[in-house]
DNA sequence: CCATTGACGAAGA
DNA sequence: TTCTTCGCCAATG
């Protein structure tokens, strides 16, 4: 069984949209520092199998997934139109999904 | 309990 | 721009 926090990354994953990635460090922060980037990184290895894990890549939109699964990521997202750059990373500026923030009070920034 | 290890990342050099 | 270094924290032995 995923520790409890796990389940708190996993929603999160769910939420990004057909096309779009997020970062792990993205994810760190939604959680309000709940988890590190890296621990991130360490859910989304014990990730359930209908989770879009594809969908979250590393900060300079490379895929940490090659080494274990090669090309598998990569022919997901392009499934879903993701497009790449010359150097086989996403291209951030185009896809990465920017959800709605929890309405905060700028003294809380 | 303690050390090590990442599908990480910001800051330096 | 590329590489270290260091902090991060759940999991593992």
């Amino acid at each position: 069984m995923p520790g409890e926090v796990f389940a708190r990354v996993y929603a999160l994953v769910r939420r990004i949209p057909r096309g779009r990635v997020a970062t792990y460090g993205l994810l760190s922060s939604l959680l309000d520092g709940r988890l590190s980037a890296a621990a991130v990184g360490w859910a989304m290895r014990a990730a359930p199998p209908d989770l879009p894990w594809h969908r979250v890549v590393n900060a300079a939109g490379g895929l940490s997934t090659e080494a274990s699964a090669p090309g598998e990521q990569r022919a997901r997202l392009a499934a879903e139109g993701v497009t790449f750059g010359a150097d086989g990373r996403v291209d951030l500026h185009r896809h990465l999904w920017r959800p709605r923030l929890r309405r905060r009070r700028f003294s809380d920034l």
